[in-house]
DNA sequence: ATTTTGACTTAAG
DNA sequence: GCTTAAGCCAAAA
């Protein structure tokens, strides 16, 4: 188990963190991990994704509730199936209801 | 140390 | 709603 940086373990953890049947934006990732201007670097750490099945990053969408990221296939088929059993989807514009879906840290 | 790049975000046209 | 521009951050070369 390699120490990764401060920034990067705790974008790891929040990520971790994240319940299920709810996602978080980066930007929301990158505020909690402590940099709410981080999102990018968030988004870099998802693509190097150490662990794929300790980390959700499936679960973390774009602003708004948008599906960027990840590779083209797999917004149709493994991130859309997915989520479909877990979180809600806007038909209307392919988008992740984070009025519902969206996680909240209370 | 400087430059490039990338799974971002927001604002403006 | 989509495209362009600018901002901001972190890691790799």
């Amino acid at each position: 188990m390699k120490s990764y940086s401060p920034f990067r373990q705790k974008v790891y953890e929040v990520v971790k963190q994240i319940p299920k049947g709810k996602v978080a934006t980066y930007g929301q990732v990158a505020a909690l991990a402590g940099n709410p201007k981080a999102a990018r670097a968030v988004g870099n750490y998802m693509r190097q994704n150490p662990d794929q099945r300790t980390i959700p990053c499936h679960r973390v969408v774009g602003a708004g509730g948008a599906l960027i990221g990840f590779s083209f296939g797999m917004v149709e088929d493994k991130k859309k199936l997915l989520e479909e059993e877990e979180v809600l989807f806007i038909k209307k514009s392919d988008k992740v209801d984070l009025k519902r879906s969206g996680w909240r840290k209370y």
